[in-house]
RNA sequence: GCGCCCGUAGCUCAGCUGGAUAGAGCGCUGCCCUCCGAAGGCAGAGGUCACAGGUUCGAAUCCUGUCGGGCGCGCCA
C-alpha cells in the first residue's frame, strides 16, 4: 500500500471520525475542523502521533474535551493503521501506528525515489516569483547573494510541492542611476583612449570593475562616440553598459547555480509602451490616485523640501502610512511607478500569486507596493514580500573590514570562489530570512559536527559508503536496477530497535515538512530538519560501534541486513532530496 | 515623530503558524573512545521565552501597551 503522506492520513480519520459524530448528533452539523492538526508529539513516549481534535471541537460540541477525545479515539481505532489511540492530558489523543505503517512508509521512500516528498498542494498554479534583481551598476555582493540563494531555493521548494514557478529578474535598467553609470563608462572609455581623466567625480560610479568595460567600448567604436553629442553617445554607452555589467552578474549567479526564467527590463515598460501611463489613469479612474501634497516626513528632515502638489497614490486606503508620489517634480514617472506598472504587467500575465524577494533596506517599501497590488486587482492577486536580512561576514570570529569607499565591497563572487558553492547556500539558508546572518568564511568549511552542512552532507555520504561497502555481501546491489528490487522485497519488520523506528518516524515528517516550508514561503525549515535526520542517522551509526548488532551490515544475517539497507537507502534518498530543494550537492564521499 | 523586523540557555539560533515537561550547536562539567564504522561518542548542569496586561480549555506563538536593539522614512533606485 502507498503511504506518501501518513500525517494526512490520519488526520482523514479524525476528521471521518468528527463527520461521523456529527452524523449521530454528538457534534453540530456544521463545525470548524480547519484547526484540526495531526503532528508527531514532541515527547516520543506519548506515542507517534497526537491530535487535538478534541480540544478544538469541544467547544462546539458543549462537551467536555476529554469525554470527546474518547468517543474520537474509538472510532479511529482498528484498521490497519492505528494500533492504539489513547486520550492523554487535557484530551489529546495519542496515536500508535502499527509496526507495519512504519515499514510502509519506507517501501512508499523506496518506490517513489527522487519523487518523495514531491506534492500536488499547489494544484498546478502559476506564482511569480522575483528575486535577486541587483542593479547592473556593479557585481553582485554578498548580501545579494542571500536573496539570490534564499529566492532559488523557494523557487525549487513551491515547484517540488507542485506550483509552476516563474524564475524573474527584475532589471532595473532606467533612471538617472543608469545615466550616471553611463557617463562613469565614458569616462573609462576616454581613459582607454589614452586620455588621463584624474579622480571619479563625485556621482559617478568608481569603482575598477567599469575599466573593462571602457576599454570594450574604445575596442568596438573607436574614437567615434567623442564626436557625438552627449545625447547621442549617452543612448548608445547605455545599453552597451547594461548589457555588459549584466553578463558578469549572470556568470556570478551560475556560480551558485542560479539561473533566471524572465529578465524582465524596466526600460521596456516606461519606453515605446504607455503602460504606466494607462496604469495609473486606471488607478485614478476608480479614485486610487489623485492630485495633492503631502507633509514633509519627521525624524528624518529633507533640507530641500519643497512644498507642492503632485500625483499621489492612495496608499493609505489599503493599509499603507502615507499616500505615495508618482511623479518627480521634473514630471517623470517615481520608480513606485514604474514599479506599479511592473506588478500590472505580472496580474496581467496571470499571476495572482506573487513573491518578491528584497533585501533588507527596501523593508520600507513594502506596504506601498503590497497597497499597490491590492489597489491593481481589486484584492484579487496576492503579493508576499520576505525580506532578507543583512550578511556579516566574520573571518574566524571577527569581522571582515568592508570599505564601501572607492567601490570596494565584497563581492558574492569572492566568497563563493573561496568557500565554495555548497557552503555558500547551505548556510544562507541555515537561518531564517528575517534574522540577521553570522557567515564565518573559517567555520562554514569545518569538517565538524558544529558546522551543519558538513554534518549533513556527511550523513549523506556515510550512507551512500554503507551501500557501496554492502555489495560485497550482495553483489547483486551494484546494479542499481537489482538494488531497487531487492531493498523493496527486504523483511523490513526487522527493523524493530528504537534507533531505526526513530529513522523511519523522521522520514514520514518529509512530505509534510515539505508543505509546510513551500506554503509559509520558509526555506529554511528543510534545512533544519535535514540537520536533525542526519544528526539523527549519525547517532543510529555511533550506537553501532559499540553494539555491533545493530550494524547496517551483518554478514551472517543477509535478510536483516537487507532491511537496514533499505534503511539506509530511505535516509540516504531524503538527505538527497532536501539538500537538491536546498541546491546543495549530496555527495558520495567527503574529501 | 512614524513604520517594519528582532528580543528564547553564557554565545549563535530553531520552535512545525495556539498544544502536553520550551529544543539544537557552541561553550562549561563528567565519563568513554583514540581497535579506520576516519574527520570523536555518551551524559549532565544551564530558562520568569525582555516586561505588564488581555483573548481561552491552553500563549514563546495571537491582541494592546512599555522597554531595549537593528533598518527605513517625497522628487534615490
Amino acid at each position: 500500500m502507498q503511504r506518501q503522506n501518513i500525517i494526512n492520513e490520519v488526520l482523514e480519520k479524525v476528521r471521518a471520525a468528527a463527520q461521523s459524530l456529527a452524523a449521530e448528533g454528538v457534534l453540530p452539523s456544521e463545525f470548524d475542523q480547519s484547526r484540526i492538526v495531526v503532528e508527531p508529539p514532541r515527547d516520543a513516549s506519548f506515542g507517534d502521533l497526537a491530535t487535538n481534535a478534541a480540544l478544538v471541537l469541544a467547544k462546539d460540541a458543549r462537551r467536555k474535551p476529554r469525554d470527546l477525545a474518547e468517543q474520537i479515539a474509538e472510532k479511529i481505532r482498528g484498521g490497519d493503521l492505528i494500533a492504539t489511540a489513547d486520550v492523554a492530558g487535557a484530551g489529546f489523543i495519542n496515536v500508535t501506528l502499527k509496526p507495519a505503517a512504519w515499514m510502509a512508509v519506507l517501501r512508499t521512500v523506496l518506490a517513489a525515489g527522487a519523487d518523495y516528498g514531491r506534492s500536488n498542494i499547489g494544484c498546478d498554479a502559476p506564482v511569480n516569483l522575483e528575486y535577486v534583481s541587483a542593479n547592473p551598476t556593479g557585481p553582485v555582493h554578498v548580501g545579494h547573494g542571500r536573496g539570490a540563494v534564499f529566492g532559488d531555493a523557494l523557487a525549487n521548494l513551491l515547484a517540488f510541492a507542485g506550483f509552476r514557478v516563474t524564475r524573474e529578474y527584475y532589471v532595473n535598467d532606467s533612471g538617472a542611476q543608469i545615466q550616471a553609470l553611463a557617463r562613469s563608462a565614458f569616462l573609462r572609455y576616454r581613459e582607454a583612449l589614452g586620455e588621463s581623466i584624474g579622480p571619479i567625480p563625485q556621482g559617478l560610479y568608481p569603482g575598477d570593475y567599469l575599466k573593462p568595460v571602457g576599454a570594450a567600448l574604445a575596442a568596438e567604436f573607436g574614437p567615434t562616440l567623442l564626436q557625438m553629442p552627449a545625447e547621442r553617445w549617452l543612448a548608445v554607452v547605455r545599453e552597451r553598459v547594461v548589457e555588459m555589467m549584466m553578463a558578469p552578474i549572470r556568470d556570478d549567479l551560475a556560480a551558485l547555480n542560479i539561473r533566471h526564467d524572465v529578465f524582465f527590463s524596466e526600460r521596456s515598460l516606461i519606453h515605446g509602451t504607455d503602460l504606466v501611463e494607462r496604469t495609473i489613469e486606471e488607478l485614478r479612474a476608480r479614485g486610487d490616485v489623485y492630485e495633492g501634497r503631502l507633509a514633509p516626513p519627521k525624524g528624518a528632515p529633507v533640507e530641500d523640501w519643497e512644498d507642492r502638489e503632485q500625483t499621489l497614490f492612495r496608499a493609505t486606503k489599503f493599509g499603507d502610512d502615507v499616500d505615495r508620489p508618482l511623479r518627480k517634480s521634473d514630471g517623470s514617472y517615481t520608480y513606485f511607478a514604474s514599479d506599479i506598472a511592473y506588478h500590472k504587467n505580472k496580474i496581467d500575465r496571470g499571476f495572482a500569486t506573487m513573491i518578491d524577494v528584497w533585501g533588507a533596506d527596501h523593508a520600507g517599501y513594502v506596504k506601498r507596493m503590497q497597497a499597490a497590488v491590492k489597489a491593481l486587482s481589486a484584492g484579487q492577486a496576492e503579493l508576499d514580500i520576505k525580506i532578507v536580512q543583512l550578511v556579516k561576514l566574520l573571518r574566524g570570529g571577527e569581522p571582515l573590514k568592508m570599505s564601501k569607499r572607492a567601490g570596494e565591497f565584497v563581492t558574492l563572487r569572492e566568497v563563493v570562489d573561496e568557500v565554495g558553492r555548497d557552503a555558500v547556500r547551505f548556510m544562507m539558508l541555515y537561518r531564517s530570512n528575517d534574522a540577521v546572518l553570522d557567515f564565518d568564511l573559517v567555520k562554514v568549511i569545518e569538517q565538524s559536527r558544529d558546522n551543519p552542512i558538513f554534518y549533513v552532507q556527511y550523513g549523506h555520504a556515510r550512507g551512500r559508503s554503507v551501500l557501496r561497502n554492502a555489495c560485497e555481501l550482495f553483489p547483486a546491489l551494484a546494479d542499481p536496477t537489482e538494488r531497487h528490487y531487492m531493498l523493496e522485497r527486504a523483511p523490513l519488520e526487522r527493523l524493530d530497535d528504537a534507533g531505526e523506528v526513530g529513522l523511519m518516524r523522521q522520514l514520514a515528517r518529509y512530505p509534510a515538512l515539505v508543505e509546510a516550508s513551500a506554503l509559509s514561503h520558509e526555506p529554511h525549515r528543510v534545512a533544519y530538519y535535514l540537520y536533525g535526520l542526519a544528526s539523527d542517522f549519525h547517532a543510529h551509526w555511533n550506537r553501532g560501534k559499540d553494539a555491533s548488532y545493530l550494524r547496517f551490515i551483518i554478514p551472517n544475517d543477509p535478510q536483516t541486513s537487507l532491511a537496514r539497507l533499505a534503511l539506509v537507502q530511505g535516509v540516504v534518498t531524503v538527505l538527497a532530496s532536501g539538500l537538491s530543494l536546498l541546491g546543495v550537492e549530496a555527495p558520495e564521499e567527503m574529501r
